[in-house]
DNA sequence: CTGATGATGATTAGTGGC
DNA sequence: GCCACTAATCATCATCAG
């Protein structure tokens, strides 16, 4: 297969026509995927507008400001360069041969997005432009410490919104730094109440009889899909078992160190053990048992791959006094219903929530939450491929709109653990942002034809 | 066939000495 | 600036037991 076929290919798969495809690649020539997109993307609002009444204003502006004007003077300055993607491993920090480099997205430190509650830093105030402002409201999440690059291209494609980069940690007792792009206000925002724990021994007080004066944790690191093995808490355990007490530096340091890849905690006279599904649950701001009745595996991977509730109900609770009557929810990679979990604990109703999630387990969890707490309506999607433009102007006609387009897509590309695909956005599962990018664009179009 | 288990580095950013 | 070092990280795969 030729190479302009593949790429034909996966735009077809991220939901684009052949057609489409094509004339993209005459009009950019030989670049890369995501500048296809972005031609495809701009091409197909131009045209939208174009073939919509000229009196409306508002969405004519917006998309020649978005899509008309800068981004094309972009394309054709950005499709000279070659981008470089991490594999040459020779080349390090090679200063770009033309000059022109990706606009830097540094992580801020500390990672304390706009504002958090508990925090006296200036709050940061933005005005988006009116366009770029509700209905619908949108909220989109992924890793923080993604692939050079990344973020860049997500902001980019989501009306070069700068990224709010939240570390959990601030909020709670794990770690969990993410990147949020929305168009919420960010003003008179309230956290969810009681505030969790933000200490190991706060959350977890029994944990403290065992724990060795040596360990210097007071919060714990990202909660992630797998869990340390049996094996290797019995090779921790002999380690310190052999050794004084205090047990020698080197012992301590290699101790330390698995204790922090692997999140453990001690349960006993030199015993650790990674966390049970139940206590990943209460840090992620879940209900208890949320995911009782799956595998232990499946639990373990459902949990590490949610929202940390208090964070995201944080940026959402916004909406509570915007809509007393509750909202409408479009929910892309719904997971176990870390964003719906959010809503419902600020006092939220949900009206309607439409549902796209792949993974069977986790359309049981959610299922099974949704009927045992809520009264509105929810419908189930399978694949974010299968939510076809069609679908969503159906949709947006059936319930008069969203209120609120929420997800974050996968981050397995992305992710700094993964050892054999970290292939960055255009990587298999992570590439499926594209469709979070196409269907928002559709959701605004059909509900600026109402 | 399905789920549980155990083993498997690299890419980033930051720090501190020189 | 350069280099050694510390540190964190929504994961994947082969294999095994049932």
């Amino acid at each position: 297969m030729s190479e302009k076929d593949e790429k034909i290919k996966s735009l077809v798969d991220m939901g684009f026509s052949e057609d489409e495809a094509n004339m993209a690649i005459t009009r950019c020539g030989d670049v890369d995927l995501w500048e296809l997109v972005d031609s495809i993307s701009a091409s197909r609002i131009t045209e939208d507008s174009h073939s919509r009444n000229l009196s409306d204003h508002q969405i004519t502006d917006r998309c020649f400001d978005s899509f008309g004007g800068r981004k094309k003077a972009r394309l054709m300055e950005e499709s000279k360069k070659k981008r470089n993607r991490y594999g040459g491993r020779a080349q390090g920090n090679q200063p770009s041969l033309d000059g022109s480099h990706d606009e830097p997205m540094p992580l801020p430190n500390p990672m304390v997005g706009f504002n958090l509650p508990g925090y006296l830093q200036p709050s940061v105030t933005r005005i988006l432009p009116k366009q770029d402002t509700g209905p619908p409201f949108f909220y989109y999440e992924n890793v923080a410490q993604a692939p050079k690059g990344v973020w860049a291209t997500i902001s980019r494609f989501l009306y070069d919104i700068q990224p709010e980069f939240v570390d959990s940690k601030h909020l709670c007792a794990t770690a969990r730094k993410r990147g949020y792009i929305h168009n919420l206000p960010i003003e008179n925002r309230s956290p969810l109440l009681p505030m969790p724990p933000k200490t190991i021994f706060e959350a977890f007080p029994h944990y403290k009889k065992w724990w060795p004066s040596w360990d210097l944790r007071t919060q714990l690191n990202c909660l992630r899909t797998n869990v340390a093995s049996a094996k290797l808490t019995e090779r921790i355990g002999r380690a310190l078992a052999s050794s004084d007490s205090p047990p020698a530096r080197s012992v301590q340091k290699y101790v330390m160190n698995e204790c922090r890849k692997g999140n453990l905690v001690w349960i006993g006279k030199n015993k650790v053990a990674p966390l049970e599904p139940e206590e990943m649950e209460y840090l992620l701001g879940f209900p208890k048992d949320h995911t009782r009745g799956l595998g232990i595996t499946e639990r373990y991977k459902s949990l590490g791959n949610t929202f940390q509730v208090d964070t995201v109900a944080y940026h959402l609770s916004v909406l509570k006094v915007m809509f007393p009557n509750g909202v409408n929810v479009l929910s892309l990679f719904t997971g176990i219903g870390g964003g719906e979990v959010a809503l419902h604990r600020l006092g939220i109703h949900m009206k309607a929530v439409v549902s796209v999630e792949i993974r069977k387990a986790n359309k049981r969890i959610f299922r099974g939450w949704w009927d045992q707490t809520q009264t509105g309506t929810l419908i189930e999607i399978d694949d974010v491929k299968s939510l076809t433009d069609d679908r969503i102007v159906s949709f947006v006609s059936r319930f008069g709109g969203f209120d609120l387009v929420i997800g974050g897509s996968p981050c397995n590309n992305l992710a700094g653990c993964n050892r054999y695909n970290r292939d960055g956005l255009e990587g298999e599962q992570s590439a499926l942002f594209y469709h979070y990018f196409r269907i928002l664009n559709a959701v605004k179009s059909a509900m600026a034809r109402m």
